[in-house]
RNA sequence: GGCUCCGUAGUUCAACUGGAUAGAAUGGCAGAUUUCGGCUCUGCUGGUUGGGGGUUCGAAUCCCUCCGGGGUCACCA
């Protein structure tokens, strides 16, 4: 327990008082375990209070060592290395704290805190299905989720669903004028990837587009006799001649190859497909019924289809939030800024937020033509939560590093605002995720796609376990559901093995490989301590004991999952799933070592029999509690 | 270019936020156990923590500088 510690630190510090005469702030003692190679379980650094004591490190720490042996009973040794005072506490110490665990429901919980979080994850754009990205950033927000919980903290699960904008129009546009009236039910295609299919599509015809686009230009600047008949001839392509860009005209004034010409983003946008892209989106903000229809139809399809992916993935949510819902709501709010002054407004009508507070540029809120851009959309969903809930104490935004920059702009506006919930919200930041031969790129078709990744995970799951798994006893159904939790929690555990903050190379061979710090790995572990606690029921041990002689590595068990409180705290302080998962790996990796070298079931002595099953069983437990704050499930049989 | 994050064994990651001889996994090599489930365990191998300077009892960690690599600086989302 942690009151060891506490009771070290007290004392520490009584000490030095007692003997040298010397006050000592709470903050300068250190306590910290002691490491694997030196001998004790405690220990304190003695450098900081060289000055008080007046002497070498050494002597100092063999003062405080005594004193400390002398005045604490659990206390059974000390011994110092360097500025290093080592302290061995007590076997009995140690079965005390063990029988504690074994006596917690919810080992390593916390008690409600009184606070509500708000964790927002996923959000996808609802053009394309979801892919490895994805997959990282909805099981950091889950688990993330849990963690908080775990903490204490009541937790809302949300996200918001970017389900309006030029993307999902591109789609809609490439429908109309290729799909031939192709549902998910008549392809067969899951209904994310059937519109995802359409967004790619306008993506190669309007490749096609600039193109023609580009050498048509081309054409007609060689043919043209004069500037004037140039600019004539671009107005008839659909160019007004005033928005045409100065570069384009140095391009063709200098240059006339197409490579040259084909980058000015006018060529894009007077594409027939981006025009039609472009109008459609003015359609629907006018509410057109033909648009709305079609737009809320293929939209649906994307839900069904992200349900399944959802339902695969083990991840849900308590509350959803549409950009359509939302964004009309920024507007107003940014309307009211501008009344209150918070905002300004420039000649042509756009308004901004001064930032010149922070280093922060100013940043547009409004367009000219009064439209809203995507910061609009964000304010008027953060108002939104807070007003909806307002017990909320916090939010969480997981969202990729590379919007950092976005989320210190919102919230820095949201701060000159002046809402006061401003200072409690978190952007859960993490690095993108690179495959071993190089980045993910949609342009180059690189990226891979969520579902496709689970199948073949959990179809390798499938694999590994036919060959080698225990499955007598089980029925179809049992088997498969075993393959996916398998399959999909040696994902799981790969991805958020690693400090979110970081970026990470995904090794599709790797995660599939059940070895070393897996999933897999872990999950056999359970497995195995469950086999063992029902083999020794049906042979009628009991797991009542009494006295015990407790060896080393029993003890070093119970040193680590006395741990398990203050890892979880550190977890959700740091919202990093990571340290659970390390933290999981080092006990089971300390249960397997004690498994392989210590007798359990042929263990003589009665007494300690019992002592190994309840430990074992403890173990079993937090491995599967900290699992679960992983959103990874173990099994009993595997 | 400005701002920002990062660089650790061959490879993938740790290091309690300034503490001891920088640890695991994987790879390679050598072994153990034939069972309480071999998806196990034990050794060995492998490092100038990108380079250089500084701060102090003590630096992978903080500061400066150089090298290398992300990200971002939109009236895109």
């Amino acid at each position: 327990m942690r009151t060891m510690e506490n009771k070290l630190i007290e004392k520490v510090i009584e000490g030095l008082t007692h003997l040298y005469d010397a006050k000592v702030d709470v903050k300068q003692v250190q306590i910290q375990k002691t490491r694997k190679d030196f001998e004790g379980d405690l220990t304190v650094v003695v450098f900081p209070f060289l000055r008080a004591s007046k002497k070498g490190p050494e002597q100092t720490a063999e003062d405080l060592g005594a004193y400390i042996k002398e005045n604490v009973a659990e206390v059974v040794a000390y011994n110092v290395v360097k500025g290093f005072l080592n302290f061995s506490i007590s076997k009995v110490y140690w079965l005390d704290v063990f029988n504690q665990i074994a006596t917690t429901e919810n080992y390593g919980f916390h008690a409600f805190s009184g606070k509500t979080i708000m964790v927002e994850y996923c959000s996808p754009n609802t053009n394309k299905p979801l892919h490895l990205g994805h997959l990282r950033n909805n099981f950091l927000g889950y688990s993330v989720a849990n963690i908080l919980k775990a903490n204490g903290h009541k937790v809302i699960k949300t996200q918001i669903i970017n389900d309006r904008g030029i993307h999902i129009c591109k789609s809609m546009i490439a429908w109309q004028k290729f799909g031939e009236g192709e549902t998910p039910e008549s392809s067969g295609l899951k209904g994310d990837h059937l519109v995802g299919k359409y967004y790619v599509r306008f993506n190669k015809e309007l490749k096609k587009q600039v193109v023609e686009l580009t050498e048509k230009i081309v054409a007609l600047k060689q043919s043209a006799e004069n500037r004037g008949v140039f600019y004539e001839g671009l107005e008839n392509l659909g160019f007004s001649a005033a928005n045409v860009k100065l570069d384009i005209k140095t391009a063709l004034d200098n240059d006339l190859s197409i490579d040259a010409i084909i980058k000015d983003p006018s060529i894009t946008l007077n594409t027939e497909l981006m025009r039609n892209a472009q109008k459609m989106l003015l359609d629907w903000e006018a509410g057109d019924e033909g648009v709305r229809n079609l737009w809320k139809k293929m939209n649906q399809w994307v839900y069904d289809g992200f349900d399944v992916s959802f339902k695969t993935m083990g991840v849900d949510f308590d509350e959803l939030y549409y950009e359509s819902n939302t964004y009309l709501l920024g507007k107003d709010i940014v309307a009211e800024g501008l009344a209150k002054k918070e905002f300004y407004q420039k000649e042509d009508g756009s308004v901004w937020a001064d930032l010149s507070h922070t280093k922060l540029d100013d940043k547009i809120l409004l367009r000219g033509d009064g439209t809203s851009v995507y910061m609009t959309q964000d304010i008027g969903t953060a108002v939104k939560r807070y007003n909806d809930y307002p017990q909320l104490n916090g939010m969480v935004y997981t969202v990729g590093n590379e919007q950092e920059h976005h989320f210190k702009v919102l919230f820095s506006i949201l701060k000159k605002c002046e809402y006061k919930f401003s200072d409690e919200l978190h952007h859960l930041s993490y690095g993108m995720i690179e495959l071993p031969d190089g980045k993910m790129k949609s342009r180059e078709g690189t990226v891979v796609d969520a579902d496709d990744l689970m199948e073949m995970i959990v179809a390798d799951a499938k694999t590994m376990t036919q060959e080698r798994g225990h499955l007598d006893g089980m029925n179809e159904a049992e088997r498969e559901e075993l393959y996916s939790l398998i399959g999909l929690g040696g994902l799981k555990y790969f991805l958020l093995k690693v400090d979110p903050k970081k970026g990470m190379i995904f090794n599709p061979a790797e995660s599939i490989d059940l070895n070393g710090n897996t999933g897999p790995f872990i999950q056999y572990a359970h497995a195995r301590i469950q086999s063992l606690l029902a083999k020794a029921e049906s042979l009628g041990f009991s797991k009542q004991y009494d006295v015990v002689e407790m060896n080393a590595k029993e003890q070093e068990i119970i040193k680590l999952m006395n741990d398990y409180p203050s890892v979880i705290k550190e977890a959700g302080k740091l919202y990093s799933p990571a340290i659970i998962a390390n933290y999981t790996f080092d006990l089971v990796k300390e249960f397997n070592n004690f498994y392989q070298t210590v007798d359990i079931l042929r263990e003589e002595n009665k007494q300690n029999l019992a002592f190994r099953l309840c430990l074992s069983e403890n173990v079993g437990e937090v491995i599967k509690s900290a699992m679960l704050l992983l959103g990874v499930n173990v099994p009993d049989k595997m």
